[in-house]
DNA sequence: TTCACGCTGTGAAAAAGTTAACAAAGTCCA
DNA sequence: TGGACTTTGTTAACTTTTTCACAGCGTGAA
């Protein structure tokens, strides 16, 4: 297989997709049609069919999908040959939040390392992640060939430490911080507004008579 | 004025295209160039533009956008006329750096309290916000006329505090929690997928070599 | 065997979002 | 004064994403 190109959001909600068939899973289930997952995961059944369609992965119209081959399917046509590993940089209450997550429902990725400036931390381990001071971010990542770092330090340190991530060999970076950062157009920088995302639904909660987005599920 | 009915891709630039500006103001800045915006934001020229023409926001050719005029403008498209105050349920980690991240970064919004189930943080105050137990978010959200709540929970418990939330009165729903919820159809939800984004960024890290996503910014 | 049913796979249409491109307008400089 | 220059406002073209709609196919009932 080469490089099948699924497009950006078919990624992400296949990303959505397992986690809810591997839930429904410990539940009992074998398989689920696709007007089912759609329910579950918020969208329509065409477009569940679609995005399956869109990694190779067929269901029966007897039985719907099965759920062991799909979340094969998934994690063949997203996640890496073997366990992804990642740095991340900024261990305050967010990159806390984090390394939890990634731990909990990531089981692919791995945090390698964690970057700190606040000399309390380094040196210690936090959920299984030792902690680094900032300054040897760039002789770990390259020595460790980390490819993806994860960013949760306030804006104004964000375009220094992706400087040395970059020069250090990183391909992608997900970017927690409030502000934008620059990179060679060789890396893949995703940037998580949560601003924006606070003040987005601010604006549509105030205008709630008009539902965009909210699926005719039901 | 009306309802302009603002994009949901152009409600997010504009936060950001605010959050940048005022960035630059404190720089001295008087005005910029849609260019420069769109630099600063990683976007092209023309999109800023057109976001700012959907606010009814000119500038001119010889100076560009007054920055004062556009973070007006901008505040009068998407903030509400009078402050909006939001509850959070779940203070953990990622409720605490959330916490600071409205405090910090979103004027117009105020996070007036707290819910947890944990005995040791209630009737506690952590930066300002005061936390109760989950089982008062009924009485306090509905008391208050809170219109907008922040979901940091873990994935089980999610459905339970979103109905509660909705059943209060509550008409918009940020939601970190690994689980989707289902709300009335008039209730804006919005789902922000951690793992989904972390998982994406690994995609395409590792297939850096076909960009999407990265703006031919320089 | 034959028919009706329900779901998948998929082309085609529609909608949403983005980029290109250019007329209009103000300023500077000669 | 007039022409060159620069950037806005906006229309049109284009791309991406979503929805529609229906043929095809096992199955189970008759």
């Amino acid at each position: 297989m080469i490089a099948p190109e699924i497009p950006t959001k078919t990624v992400e909600r296949l990303s959505r997709y397992r986690r809810i068939v591997r839930e429904r899973s410990d539940g009992g289930a074998i398989s689920l049609f696709s007007y089912e997952l759609a329910k579950l995961a918020g969208g329509s059944a065409a477009q569940v069919r679609r995005d399956l369609m869109a990694i190779g992965c067929s269901g029966s119209p007897i039985y719907g999908y099965k759920i062991d081959t799909l979340v094969e399917a998934i994690g063949l046509a997203i996640d890496g040959a073997t366990e992804q590993r990642m740095v991340l940089v900024g261990l305050g209450h967010l990159g806390a939040a984090l390394v939890d997550f990634v731990e909990r429902y990531c089981p692919k990725l791995v945090i390698f390392a964690a970057f700190d400036i606040d000399p309390s931390k380094i040196g210690r381990v936090h959920h299984g992640v030792r902690v680094y001071s900032v300054e040897s971010i760039g002789q770990i990542v390259a020595e460790q060939q980390i490819r993806i770092a994860i960013l949760a330090v306030p804006g104004e340190a964000a375009q220094a430490v992706a400087d040395g991530l970059v020069a250090a060999g990183v391909h992608g970076i997900l970017n927690f911080a409030p502000s934008v950062i620059r990179t060679p157009i060789n890396v893949y920088v995703e940037q998580t507004e949560i601003t924006a995302t606070l003040e987005k639904v601010a604006y549509f909660a105030r205008h709630y008579g008009a539902q965009q987005k909210q699926r005719k599920e039901r």
